[in-house]
DNA sequence: GTGTTGACAATCA
DNA sequence: CTGATTGCCAACA
């Protein structure tokens, strides 16, 4: 456990239900690193946050965890984006980013 | 110390 | 919107 690693899962932490982050917008959050420091210390500690609610900043889901990560937003309340593909839905970044109203 | 990789981001065509 | 490119920082071999 490391203080950036802290900062991180407290930035996670700190996103309200229905809402999500990016992973540049967490590491701007904290000051410190990149986005794909950001990305590295959800792979290790994630476990114990909303790693669902930090998601690309094109709104797609995590590689892998689409179907786990889906489930969570339904149930939040979070809002997605249907494609009339069929295909896997995308969070909706202009209301669901918790940055700017938009 | 160098080269490659990775839960990424912004820009151009 | 999609595909390719460049920039960023840290970990690994």
């Amino acid at each position: 456990m490391d203080d950036y690693t802290a900062k991180v899962l407290e930035a996670v932490d700190s996103i309200p239900a229905g809402q999500v982050m990016s992973y540049g917008d967490v590491a701007e959050f904290v000051g410190q690193g990149g986005p794909r420091q950001v990305g590295r210390v959800l792979a290790l500690w994630g476990g114990g946050v909303a790693w669902w609610r930090v998601v690309h900043a094109d709104g797609s889901l995590l590689a892998g965890h689409e179907r786990k990560a889906l489930a969570r937003y339904e149930a939040e309340g979070t809002p997605l984006r249907r494609p009339a593909d069929g295909g896997l839905p995308r969070i909706d970044m202009r209301r669901a980013r918790r940055r700017g109203d938009g």
